[in-house]
DNA sequence: CCCCACCTATCTCAATATCAGATAGCAACC
DNA sequence: GGTTGCTATCTGATATTGAGATAGGTGGGG
């Protein structure tokens, strides 16, 4: 006969009650039902669980050793069943977040802590990019939410809302020329290479930002930071990222003069108009939306 | 109702097949079967599981995710099985091992190792004393098996089988008075302080390897070799646990004439006499038989 | 030493759940 | 549009499980 889930109930109550009986109680059962259960059991793994020589059945050592399987295999089925009791009160099962790789961690860290402790039960899958990126994955509906710094303005295609602006700022090594100048305007950065942010899908930053024609084009900001350092280039950066260089001097914020300078560029939330979201979800964009630039 | 393992199993089953008809006839079942057994499945846990919109069913977002919970409580019936199938073929369901500390780790890890992947089933308990206290395990229970060191013989009240010897020699730290002279009289051992080993049950190294009344009684192997290095005393150590320290010359043998000297000590396989050891056990009796000086 | 309280195993009958087979409705492919 | 293979559902037969009752055993207290 198979194995049933009830005979293992039975067992690990039988157990930790120290009679049949007293599980048969517990249990809200008839104590025949324990008694035959436990039998059952025992025949089906034919091996004996309790020892019954005395009043109270007591443990075998076989027994002793398969309780604990007994209750790995309970405690699997309640996490099954208290899963799909959050599934059931519409707690979304997963939620994949798309972010861009700017985004500061202090962002993320702090709203991800309280998420995995409110919503226990929902997987998350965190997917980074730059630029259009994450728009990108949302339309695709590879993810359910995004945190999106869009150079230009976010498409129709998704839904979006304002969170904050980060700052940006022009950054040049210590060394480089450009750190030299104590005034620079467009045409002054002109013969210097530029290092310009790309993104998987392709684009690359806006034309208003791209200051001549020796440029590199590259995938991650982090790199763009770690090869500014080494002087192989300027860039703009968000301030955020530089804010320890800058401080201890290693870098230096360009004075450049800029009509239209991307002093600012705006955090989005965005989501995909038609797909509802559960209460993770929602929970998920309340607290994104209380980042109020602070 | 009640979870169901006959559910989960259709369930898993159909994910895997791709169709309720196809895992019908894997599981060599009706195929109404499987189809109910998913439905009910799901009217328990509240939760609709597959997409059924298509030809073939469609997992959903909740199902996937279920699904692993779902798996995750099947392996472990499997584990409760296999374990419970070992048990019933004579495979002990646990080996409480008591090793006196002075056996070399060599002797062990290597005979244990093995047994991990012979006896995966099997639980293991290590237990570690000094002198009587391996012969006091196993007397009264708390171990299945025992490697001891008896100084004088062994007891009638256990079963014991020869292993080998192992050597000891006397040994004082470098600078220690005794390490300056070429031959040592037990005599002159006297006016120094010996370290003796004693035991959690009480005993101590009998009085033929105790010259003089200024002793520490220390419980621990590891702690006299210590105390030697500090030069707070000599002490009669097994040679594996000074070997390192003699070759650097920081340890040194000290050239005692005995005629009755405890340098060989006997290492004895030590069990029950009562009691039947299982697969498992007798696997670790062999093993440790084969050990013969090497 | 015996009695009583409490335990377990087992029997029986009723209730319940499960299964295979048959049927009807659908989707995809030729 | 026919064919194939799928799913949901109904039905009667079967098997499992439940409570209740009974008999037999253990252990502590008067």
């Amino acid at each position: 006969m198979r194995l049933s889930l009830d005979h293992l109930e039975a067992f690990v109550a039988a157990a930790r009650a120290g009679s049949f009986s007293a599980a048969a109680r517990r249990l809200g059962k008839a104590q025949s039902a324990v008694s035959t259960a436990v039998a059952n059991l025992e025949i089906d793994l034919g091996v004996s669980l309790f020892d019954r020589g005395g009043k109270y059945p007591l443990l075998t050592e076989q027994g002793e050793v398969l309780l604990r399987d007994a209750q790995a295999v309970l405690a699997r089925c309640t996490d099954l069943q208290s899963r799909a009791g959050a599934f059931s009160e519409q707690v979304d099962a997963r939620i994949r977040l798309g972010v861009d790789e700017i985004v500061p961690q202090r962002f993320l860290v702090d709203v991800l802590e309280r998420f995995s402790s409110a919503f226990p039960q929902t997987e998350l899958e965190l997917l980074y990019g730059t630029l259009k990126d994450v728009q990108t994955l949302v339309e695709t509906e590879r993810a359910d939410l995004g945190l999106m710094l869009p150079m230009d303005f976010p498409d129709k295609s998704v839904a979006a809302r304002l969170l904050c602006y980060l700052p940006y700022c022009p950054v040049a090594s210590k060394g480089h020329p450009l750190a030299q100048l104590s005034e620079i305007s467009p045409a002054q950065l002109e013969p210097h290479r530029q290092l310009v942010l790309t993104s998987r899908g392709g684009e690359r930053e806006p034309d208003s930002v791209i200051f001549g024609s020796r440029t590199w084009m590259i995938e991650s900001t982090q790199v763009i930071r770690e090869l500014v350092r080494k002087s192989v280039g300027y860039a703009f950066l968000p301030r955020h990222m530089v804010e320890e260089d800058l401080a201890a001097g290693h870098l230096i914020h360009l004075p450049v003069t800029l009509e239209q300078a991307p002093h600012q560029v705006p955090v989005y939330l965005i989501w995909a108009h038609a797909r509802p979201l559960g209460r993770a979800g929602q929970w998920l964009m309340e607290e994104f939306s209380r980042i109020d630039g602070a």
